[in-house]
DNA sequence: ATATAAGCGAGACGGTACGTCTCGTCTTCCA
DNA sequence: TGGAAGACGAGACGTACCGTCTCGCTTATAT
């Protein structure tokens, strides 16, 4: 079922219409949002599915990206990965960001990458409005900016540079 | 003309269709395609309007925020003049951002500020990526983000933390 | 059983789908298509079981609905009775009609009402088209007709202008 | 306009949806509902062209079909005409019962069908409920009936056998 | 002053996405 | 293992929207 979406988002680029993906899997229109309720749903559950790695090993993975390791070694390992996830799938992020224009910020998936981005600032900066800064690092990750960044000379561009960010932001090292 | 279209902006909110603009500003819906190409230029003239004092106080006019100011004191009075065109039309914000989601990156506003922006932390920090930095401080202007973060008792909350933010950025001063 | 399903006829009044039929009846939908076949054969089922009372007294009861009496007075009868069941039922029959729009005149229980009514003609006006004749009285049996003619202050409005038709049909008693 | 839709009633038969019609007759679906408002509208559109000449000559035409002649004549000459119209359009009326089921008896064509022919059966019996015999009457124009009765050895069976009715109803001459 | 040209109000149209609703089949799971 | 429950395939329907287009009117300009 997924694997269905997965070569849609790669044929259709952009303009993947609900009806077209439903016939392209080789389903019908009312199973697509029978299980993903909306477009939203559907590329919400594709982010879903290629950050369930990320989510799991900041969860409770091992250091540097789990638990254990200071707060500036988590945010750095943490960051990279979402950057390499974000590079990859620059494209399917622009398109998600298109479609859940409502309630973007009470999104499950956002509101996780948030807590733990926050709760790593305020560990480090706890004179920052770590709130705002999570916010702040997470409105980076757009899709049309890291196709902006993002040449085939450099692929990791935009990830170094949130890196230098985040460094910046979290002043010289303790 | 114009005051019809922030009458409109007001009055829809977020569900402004073209066709209910134009019906609603009394004008045939040629008239409103005529003037600006597409939604996409009714939104950005809007925005245009708001923010051409800014822009011009920023290119010629007095310190700190024209020419002749430290970048740090230039970058802060911007960020405050920014700061609250974006508090005030944080709706209009949200629907262009929506709108423009092509080709975002190469609209001239956008080109402007960003230039600004970037001259700015590049004078002062010259060691890191200002490009994409400036990229990453007008990312933060998202009208989601900042409807999300205003609340009717703190109606400045949002350009205080993107001050701090900036200020972060540029270090101790020095 | 088929008490659910009259629940839904009620119930539902004109939109019943077969889902809703189901869940209200407290079955899946699956059994609802083993046991009748399709949408149709519900509402034949349903339509069925309200006239099967005539349909035997009319093959082997007594006289005048059954055999043995003349033909008008059986027609007369059997007017009377279809007309009080149909009466009783508009809303299903409405529905049965849209559902069986194929093949409407091949459906067993029309092919007996039609060959009883066509033959009471033949045996009363040879001279006449018995067989279209009784297409066309049956053909007054439509749910929205006997809906739009019905009144609360005439209940039996449809039955006793069938009535007329009918005995218009037969000419003088002769 | 109307010519695609013709074109689309023979070239679908019966399984004409309207994204097809839309698709085959070059325009957007979006034009089909704003000119017809709904399957239904379409339909009746269709019917309504195919009629109006009749409607025409019924309402001021030259007799025997106008006004001017002894309302029997007038009957006779009235279903042959309609007759005509709905031999040669049964699957038409079939399509356009199916999706008027809503309202059949307050559609503006119907009414002036019934009118017309309550009021001749009303001038020759008004012994009789006319307006329920011209119910009656124009019940059998039914698409499916029609289908089942004309074969192509006798192409016209369904009109002559609606004469026979309406004689049989009107009884002998006077 | 009249004729003509440009511009504007109005809205129909082509095209297409979305989400809801059905029906009838097909799969899965429990008794 | 057989039948109940409901997921699924397919697709129609109606709505909303965008951007194009064609009208007819009005106003301004040129003769």
């Amino acid at each position: 079922m997924r694997a269905t979406e997965q070569l849609l988002a790669e044929g259709g680029g952009d303009h993947v219409s609900l009806d077209r993906v439903a016939a392209l899997a080789g389903v019908g229109k009312g199973t697509v949002f029978r299980r993903f309720g909306s477009r939203a749903g559907l590329l919400q559950a594709l982010l879903e599915e290629r950050s369930r790695e990320l989510r799991e090993a900041v969860a409770s993975g091992p250091p540097p990206l789990g638990p254990g390791a200071p707060a500036r070694e988590r945010l750095h390992a943490f960051l990279d990965g979402l950057g390499a996830i974000a590079e990859g799938n620059a494209v399917l992020l622009a398109a998600h960001e298109q479609a859940c224009a409502e309630d973007k910020y009470g999104d499950p998936s956002y509101l996780f990458w948030h807590g733990h981005v926050s709760a790593l600032l305020a560990a480090e900066r706890p004179d920052l409005d770590a709130d705002f800064l999570a916010h702040a690092v997470l409105a980076t990750f757009d899709g049309d900016l890291i196709r902006h960044l993002t040449t085939p000379g450099d692929p990791r561009r935009f990830t170094r540079s949130v890196q230098e960010m985040a460094a910046a932001m979290l002043g010289p090292a303790g």
